[in-house]
RNA sequence: GUGGAUGUAGCUCAGUUGGUUAGAGCAUCGGAUUGUGAUUCCGAGGGUCACGGGUUCAAGUCCCGUUAUCCACCCCA
């Protein structure tokens, strides 16, 4: 027999409609914020992604030859297609750019709790739009398409972050430009490794920079301790006499941040947002705030994480357009949901199911269902013949809501009898009016 | 790529110091039941005990290898 390969899920109809539920709730959210969906390939040239993330990404990918010799990979995330996409149409298309896109992408790892080899991942991005708006209205929607699942304050929250306050205060202790970015990377890692293996990650990471890495690695901890402005800018301060220059730049920053965070408040998702210096996310191609959403109960997994990429674009060979976006797994998202006792599921049982008393009806009862169907009712029946208690019992275990009997008695009187399976309500309805009664009795949606 | 744990029916699990034909509940199918399900009773099907090798008179049980899953690393776009 086959089994399926390691890391690939299959979806039975039940974890279908609960995969497709999660994506509902998602596509609504975004498209509350005006953004269009869009759809890139699944397979894309190894190159697209190497360019972005460098050649030690391959061991990661699942890429291979194709029959033509093309190097290929499949997507491991949606980004560089996303700025492919637009990049090829930068001069012509309206900005700001509001798309979002929901699809599987590809990993080759060694899978764990949370992260297989495939999975879905929810992403969303404003291109061409460099005002501090786009970064609150990205945000405040990760925010929403979680809170559209009833899920509070209580159980995730946003930790916000910021790379351009990093690089100012790693150029306030001394350090130049190449050594900045792979500080960060450092730093990324702080929360995750013992304080000595931090300490001897610094070390090596500033071998050659001619400064003192204990000390750097004491004040970046510091500095990732942050979580309110003024904190952070008190802790410039420390750092001894800025030059009027930096300050201007400085002081710039911190408004980009008032200005933000007003936007967040203003958008009614304050309640969730956390100032957090400890949030860098370890890509180096991040250039702005970045943030990570948490779940807040049981393992505190990140949920979502993303921020601004204002060079991709451009990196990739296209016009340079700006860049902020997030991507949401649905794997992390689902088991949060499964955990809260909140995970939503599409409604497909039969709304109807049809029992044919007698074979000499069957003709006329798939007339009726036809056009119920027609009306949007989810109908089903038995496909072959059975008595009365087989197709009750079927109808119970399909999960209808009504069972219409078609019988002699009834047919004699031009109608059916329909029963209410929840509290066996019955009563004798005419073909003419069975339509409409049961659209009737069914208000909510299809 | 590294380390650890686990693998018995579709699912959840029993299975004694190694000992005859490997069990249960749920699920599935059939019947009681040719005008009524969710809530009755009876029955049936379903197993290469993950796969391969070894030890033994005898292996689901012990040993080795492989594979898969889970967990922890690595990595995390």
């Amino acid at each position: 027999m086959f089994n399926t390969l390691p890391g690939f899920r299959e979806f039975y109809p039940q974890e279908c409609a609960k995969k497709n539920a999660i994506f509902s709730v998602w596509k609504k959210a975004a498209k509350s914020f005006g953004f269009s969906e869009f759809e890139p390939p699944v397979l894309e040239s190894l190159e697209l992604f190497t360019e972005k993330s460098g050649e030690e990404i391959k061991s990661q990918l699942f890429e291979f030859v194709d029959k033509g010799g093309r190097a290929v990979a499949l997507r491991p995330e949606m980004t560089p297609s996303l700025a492919r996409m637009v990049g090829a149409k930068a001069g012509g298309i309206r900005k700001p750019v509001k798309w979002f896109c929901i699809g599987e992408n590809y990993r080759y790892e060694r899978q764990q709790k949370g992260r297989l080899r495939a999975f879905y991942q929810f992403n969303a991005d404003i291109l061409g739009e460099d005002s501090i708006a786009a970064d609150a209205e990205i945000i405040a929607l990760l925010i929403e398409s979680l809170r559209a699942f009833g899920l509070g304050a209580n159980e995730f929250k946003l930790r916000l972050g910021d790379r351009n306050l990093w690089v100012l205060f790693l150029e306030a202790l001394g350090l130049k430009e190449d050594f900045i970015v792979k500080t960060l990377s450092v730093v990324d890692k702080i929360e995750k490794v013992s304080p000595e293996a931090f300490f001897d990650m610094m070390q090596k990471n500033l071998e050659g920079s001619g400064l003192n890495a204990e000390e750097i690695a004491w004040r970046c901890k510091d500095f990732v301790a942050l979580k309110n402005l003024e904190s952070i800018e008190l802790c410039f301060k420390k750092t001894g006499s800025l030059s009027a220059e930096f300050s201007e730049k400085l002081d710039a920053r911190i408004k980009d941040w008032k200005e933000l965070l007003a936007l967040l408040a203003s958008l009614n998702v304050a309640d969730f947002i956390s100032v957090d210096m400890g949030i860098v996310r370890g890509l180096a191609y991040y250039t702005g705030f970045v943030f990570e959403a948490f779940q807040t109960v049981g393992t505190g997994r990140a949920l979502a994480g993303g921020g601004r990429y204002d060079n991709l674009v451009k990196k990739l060979g296209y016009p340079d357009v700006s860049a902020v976006g997030f991507g949401m797994g649905d794997v992390t998202v689902g088991d949060l949901l499964e955990l809260v006792g909140k995970a939503p599921s599409e409604d497909t049982a039969p709304q109807v199911y049809a029992i044919i008393g007698s074979e000499t009806l069957r003709q006329k009862a798939l007339k009726v269902i036809s056009e119920l169907r027609k009306a949007g009712i989810r109908s089903d029946y038995s496909l072959k013949a059975a008595n009365f208690g087989k197709q009750f019992k079927a109808a119970d275990a399909v999960g209808a809501k009504y069972a219409i009997i078609f019988a002699e008695d009834e047919d004699a009187k031009a109608g059916v009898k329909v029963k209410n399976l929840s509290n066996s309500e019955e009563s004798f309805v005419e073909y003419s009016c069975l339509c409409e009664l049961v659209l009737k009795s069914l208000p909510q949606k299809m």
